[in-house]
DNA sequence: ATAGTGACTTTAC
DNA sequence: GGTAAAGCCACTA
């Protein structure tokens, strides 16, 4: 026997930390592509439903950092008071998905009223 | 381990 | 209706 079996790269066994971290991701991850279309929710819900109360800075930048790698409806959070919340030339890009879906935006701002996402309680 | 940073939120002017 | 400051949590250097 070889205790010392080697390991494909890529396969190492990730850290707890790692583990964990990455699971806080996919939770939020699974959380947006939750958002059913034409509604939208804030990261601050977002982290709440992700079982990451007061992290909706994590949201945000879970979302800069995987959007590219996962396809989720990342346009559909928005800041606490509805406001497009995202920075860059992206944020018109935002607004116009959203309007695509029926979501009205009036000067970067969505009427979480009347848009906003209701999970079930 | 410390310090800086951010696609946030809330409270106070 | 705004802007400013502080609080917040987790990531990054």
């Amino acid at each position: 026997m070889n205790p010392k079996k080697t390991r494909p790269i890529g396969q190492r066994p990730k850290s707890p930390a790692e583990q964990l971290q990455d699971e806080r991701v996919q939770r939020v991850l699974a959380t947006i592509d939750c958002i059913p279309e034409g509604q939208v929710a804030y990261y601050g819900q977002v982290a709440e439903e992700a079982g990451l109360p007061r992290s909706a800075r994590f949201v945000g930048s879970v979302l800069k950092r995987f959007v590219n790698n996962h396809s989720v409806p990342w346009h559909r959070v928005l800041g606490s008071d509805g406001t497009i919340r995202v920075t860059g030339g992206i944020a018109r890009d935002q607004a116009k998905l959203l309007r695509a879906e029926g979501v009205k935006v009036t000067n970067g701002r969505v009427k979480l009223s009347d848009f906003g996402w209701k999970p079930d309680a």
